[in-house]
DNA sequence: CGAACGTTTGAGATGACTCAAGCGTTGTGG
DNA sequence: CCACAACGCTTGAGTCATCTCAAACGTTCG
């Protein structure tokens, strides 16, 4: 089932079996995309949105130089770029990171179930917050934590989202990242990204190669990265039992 | 009429007067709030969400030892916390910065236009998008930007997003935010911020004072921080006719 | 008037950057 | 199947932006 991994394990709002079957049944084509290849252009009007089957896909922005910063990184089982339906055209560029296999869906298709599925509408209006919710995280990476930190929280984060996906075993999955990727979506250079990666390495905490990449330390990471999965509205809390990561509350 | 500045000025999505209508008739209530109270607390359900009519509100998440990132700043005419209304709990707190005036509108009656009216619960979706837009923009200023682009950049943006609220006349803005505020949203130090508005101050772009913020070269200051408003969706580009920022596209 | 809070400035420390070079791996065409 | 080009990874050395710590000053308000 092509979409068998969207919303999977997120509270609340995972998809009835008639559900699943109506968005399996507004799916256009399914289509192979080459790594590095740009799929949506910032400004351009788009007419469907892209779900993700496979691979990894990413979003977004270059400065005046033509340096990058990752805005998102998207996995199997995300809605790509579904946030194109209401706003009709995108501030970023899309692109993919690897190969992979996407799932198309005309925009006409959603008019249809926006009109006549309110539930499923809101799971979708859903799901495009649950990226508003991680560009959240992002953002405290970048303005709260050091270089380090920000690997660490990264490498936390895709841990527990490949989890859902079934494509990690909760300590070593694949991403076919190179260390530049890391920079881009962490705003670091890819010079400091590999000192910090082999920091890491010595700490015991995360072994990163770009084609596996090993937690050794899920709790240890995440600590390192004050990750708290929170964003991520999981159905279950992956660090259950464990202190890994209280918060302190500076008015409690 | 307290939902006036809802979407305005917002491509494609501005209400009908007859959707104007129905958000003011959900309307349960009108409050007045102190500066720097918390509104909503992380992880707490809630069941009504809350309209800014006057004044600022913040969201933030604050890290392990009570430093402090602010991931949005909602001014005039924002729907701050519609995203509760799919998500029912949040990953972040809010809180107001300077004294305030909200509309509260029960999730109940959320529930009822999003069964009977898709455009309007499109155009709701649509807010929300926009909020996801600028983070990614704020994305962008703290993994790409210098200190002094990071407050070039915010300054620009809220300017813009005040005049669309009738609040800047394009160069002069009351704001009201502490330099620590301007610290908290860019991810520096209170002190380093000190230096970037002399910096500013003495380039002749732009002279914040708490109380006033006054821009004396909007187009340099935009320069300056790499802004482009196009994230905003606005009905008309504020810079049409100027080459402020455009961009060098790595591919073109 | 005094307390609390916000702003300003200085001096020294440091995390991340830049530039530069060398090394390893992969894929491809001769 | 080898050679080489392209790309990514690794390391070193020097520089710079920003941070930290500290103190003084200004403003607001009870």
């Amino acid at each position: 089932m092509l979409t068998e991994n969207f919303l999977k394990g997120r509270r609340g709002s995972s998809l009835s079996l008639e559900e699943h079957a109506v968005l399996e049944s507004v799916i256009s084509e399914v289509r192979t995309l080459s790594p590095r290849s740009m799929i949506v252009r910032a400004g351009e009007p788009i007419y469907h949105s892209t779900l993700l089957i496979d691979g990894f896909m990413c979003r977004y922005v270059d400065d005046r130089e033509g340096l990058r910063q990752l805005v998102a990184v998207q996995v199997a089982g995300d809605f790509v770029d579904l946030h194109a339906y209401p706003l009709k055209v995108l501030d970023h560029d899309v692109a993919t990171l690897t190969a992979a296999t996407v799932a198309i869906i005309p925009h006409g298709k959603l008019d249809q179930i926006n009109a006549t599925m309110p539930e499923l509408t809101r799971k979708l209006w859903f799901s495009t917050l649950l990226d508003a919710a991680v560009h959240r995280a992002w953002l405290f990476r970048l303005g709260r934590l050091d270089a380090v930190g920000r690997v660490a929280h990264f490498l936390s984060e895709t841990n527990v989202r490949l989890q859902l996906a079934g494509l990690s075993d909760g300590t070593r999955f694949a991403l076919g990242f190179t260390q530049t990727d890391i920079s881009e979506i962490c705003g670091i250079t890819n010079v400091h990204t590999n000192r910090v990666l082999r920091q890491l390495r010595e700490e015991q905490l995360c072994v990163f190669r770009s084609s596996i990449v090993e937690i050794q330390d899920v709790e240890g990471l995440a600590r390192r990265g004050q990750f708290d999965p929170g964003y991520l509205y999981l159905s279950h809390d992956p660090f259950k039992d464990t202190a890994a990561h209280q918060k302190q509350n500076r008015f409690a």
